[in-house]
DNA sequence: CGGTTGTTTGAACTGATTCAATCTGTGTGG
DNA sequence: CCACACAGATTGAATCAGTTCAAACAACCG
């Protein structure tokens, strides 16, 4: 499996440290840390949520990644939101019209709506902690958007390997284990597999990377960005 | 303009109103209609707040229709969002990255995030309301990713067109004021305006739709549901 | 009336999908 | 160690949806 390589994106670091690192104060960390739950493993591409099923969990991703999904009426997959180390996925009332599947391999903590409603509604600061993710959340969606809508199938793709590369903290020239399936790259840009791997093998011939296997390395990452219209900012609050 | 026919989306009302029948208790749009803040008069397609500037408002819609956007490297614009009446846009912590504009003339009322944050934090059920509100939000965004990435043309257009039935409560089989141009449909859609165009003709032809100018009505709603796959369930949290 | 904004149409072109077949790597059991 | 199964990657050919460019037309407004 791809669990265990060094510096691979399914590698396991407590909660406590992903939150930390995410931005949220230590004692705050442990509150959560500290909050009744389990921790699941979830093997990628096997249903994990369905689609309208109730959501009075919290989740947060220890390791691996988890992906939010929406299928069409004539059963084609779209993939609406990623969630990386350390991100979750927060409680709702009432059912989610979207599944949840792993991408990787992935730990996560699950906890309950019921015990993660009070600790922060007792919190302002954690309050706003997740006020924070949940504007991030939306300023990716909307970059996702504009990736859809209005870029080509090579920048689309080149786009989501660098946002992919900005949140695995991946440093600029160095190789990253890329988590996706092209299957998966398709259901994210909207594309089918067949033509994402075109878009990959152009990439390559064009010297923006170099694959070997799953791992990609950006040989040209300024280029890479300019393909990708890629302007990180938006991952930053 | 467009802001003086009977049953218009550019209706205006108070914003009492527009918040309670969006679910807020009264006593609480009480409170945020106490709040300090003045109204504008937003005109379309003119800059209102440019992408990159700073977000320490509040704003909540009173009549017509606004719309975030973002645009592309090369210029070609998306829109990420809109926000009918009753529906608002919070702060937000530093610069937003897109940029809002009126779809057609709207009165919007604008407060401070100063003067906003402190009545929310201080009110769990605020709170909870606009809790909801975001994750409606979050909703509609995840079902124009699936509308751009999945959907063909035709569905791309019917799919909103239903959308927006809908969220200005346009009661089956009556006629819509189609508060969009052609242009602003592609912005939404991520298409041409000249593919709208085509399209729109192609619904009118099926049957679909009947036009007078801007007036749409609904001739066979049903069957547009299905050709939008239009499952309205995520507009109602 | 002239300017502006939005709609409509045509023809040529391009990019992406579809369908189908093949190839490759990896893990499993005999 | 080999045979087999399976998931994923790759390639080709035919087709089609949507874009682009360009031009004409309509409605509205000061």
């Amino acid at each position: 499996m791809t669990s265990r390589r060094t510096k691979s994106p399914t590698e396991s670091v407590s909660l406590r440290e992903t939150l930390i690192s995410a931005g949220l104060e230590p004692n705050l960390a442990d509150q959560l840390d500290k909050m009744p739950h389990r921790v699941v493993q979830v093997e990628p591409r096997r249903p994990f949520r369905e689609p309208g099923s109730p959501r009075d969990e919290v989740m947060f991703v220890r390791s691996g990644i988890l992906s939010k999904f929406k299928t069409d009426a004539s059963g084609r997959r779209q993939i609406v939101a990623l969630r990386f180390p350390g991100e979750g996925i927060l409680p709702r009332n009432g059912p989610a019209d979207y599944g949840i599947q792993a991408i990787v391999r992935s730990e996560v903590m699950v906890g309950k709506a019921k015990d993660f409603d009070p600790i922060v509604e007792a919190n302002p600061p954690m309050q706003r902690f997740f006020w924070r993710l949940v504007q991030r959340n939306e300023a990716i969606g909307y970059e996702w958007l504009v990736n859809c809508g209005r870029r080509d199938s090579t920048a689309r793709v080149a786009h989501l390997l660098c946002e992919t590369a900005a949140r695995l903290r991946v440093d600029e020239g160095e190789r990253m284990q890329n988590p996706f399936t092209q299957q998966q790259i398709a259901d994210i840009t909207g594309q089918t597999s067949v033509n994402v791997n075109r878009v990959l093998a152009d990439m390559e011939r064009q010297g923006l990377i170099k694959r070997k296997g799953r791992e990609i390395e950006f040989t040209d990452w300024p280029e890479m960005r300019r393909v990708a219209s890629f302007q990180p900012a938006y991952l930053t609050i």
